[in-house]
DNA sequence: AAAATTACATACTTATCGGTACAGAAGTTC
DNA sequence: GAACTTCTGTACCGATAAGTATGTAATTTT
């Protein structure tokens, strides 16, 4: 992707270090809330330096995303790897108020879902396609977990998968609309409180 | 608030009619991702008697708010009459699932709070204020379900309504991603399952 | 029927949107 | 150092945004 070509006038800028500042200003305004002219200003480079190093607004907002998905996402992965149905809930919603709490509350994957509806491009497939990965993993994860005992009565993986995913997006609204931490923290322990386990 | 002056050439449109077809638009695409000839387009009007009838883009939006709660929300009510904490949470999920599978998928409420983050208007305001209406009315509910002795443990009232409150926001996520009825009739279903009673 | 009042229709304003043309600046390759 | 390549800065493009000025059509009041 990134060629390494020394030739010509150097770029002045960090691309990891803009691409941070795109996220950012994304995060607080949504996909279409975010003019090229608030993304130069906060990534501090000219505008032909933006469509010259990401093509324009929909590459760079995939971009952004690819970032965010490696930098804050990496809590999906080690969630997976808990040894009961439980612990995976409880790492995936502990790792998510991680995630959503802080300078940009909500998770960016559902801002920008519900955000680009309707909009001409097709920004959300891309957040669909990216989210279901994340789901698929989870619905493996939890089709074992059933295989395995870990649930009292029977389950359907699809239904487990779909109602922890729903109680994250919950969460992230919640956070967006001014949950705090603390508030969030409870949700979740209530979560686990009712999941069933042996 | 309607004046029923009849003075002067009368008027062409139904207000409540045109407001249903304004909802219509802020319902798939957002506040700020519907303009204002997508709304004169749909609610077959021109530019000036949209101003001339709501004020502006913000006014017409809060107007288009009040139908919809007064139509699409009448079950909240309902949903507080259950004889039990377990009985209004059914109400509020399967009555939610009514309202956000259909022509237009997803709460107005949820898209409009995540949809208007840091926009100039106080649009969100607005959104939260109804919002917290519903939410403290759930609280006040659950409260008495819990001097009642609906739950076997303790339970706190703000975290239980929080909780629930979390479910039906993801729920919106969800059906705005795409989720039919039967995949969120099965959230209902599990959240229910899970649901603490005596 | 004339005056007053209200709504509709066309066409406009100003601002901002995403995106780009072009010239100069800053490097590398020969 | 000349040629070439790539990035930066200014200034601009057409399209569209929200909102409005103005003239005319349809009523009620007098």
């Amino acid at each position: 992707m990134e060629k390494l070509a020394t030739r010509g006038r150097p770029r002045e800028f960090e691309i990891e270090q803009a691409l941070a500042a795109a996220l950012q200003v994304f995060w607080d305004k949504g996909y279409e809330g975010a003019s090229i002219s608030d993304l130069t200003g906060a990534m501090g480079i000219t505008r032909p330096s933006l469509y010259a190093a990401f093509g324009n607004k929909e590459e760079l907002f995939k971009q952004a995303l690819d970032l965010y998905e490696t930098e804050k996402l990496s809590y999906v992965g080690k969630a997976l790897e808990a040894e009961t149905a439980k612990g995976v809930a409880e790492r995936f919603l502990y790792g998510s108020i991680e995630n959503i709490t802080g300078d940009c509350p909500g998770c960016l994957g559902v801002i920008a879902s519900v955000n680009c509806r309707g909009g001409t491009s097709d920004i959300s497939d891309d957040v669909q396609r990216r989210a279901q990965s994340s789901s698929e993993a989870l619905l493996t994860r939890m089709q074992r977990a059933i295989d395995e005992g870990d649930f009292p009565t029977a389950m359907d993986a699809e239904t487990i998968t779909r109602y922890l995913m729903t109680v994250l997006q919950g969460m992230s609204v919640q956070a967006g609309s001014g949950a705090n931490r603390h508030e969030l923290e409870q949700v979740a322990e209530t979560t686990l409180a009712m999941w069933p386990s042996r």
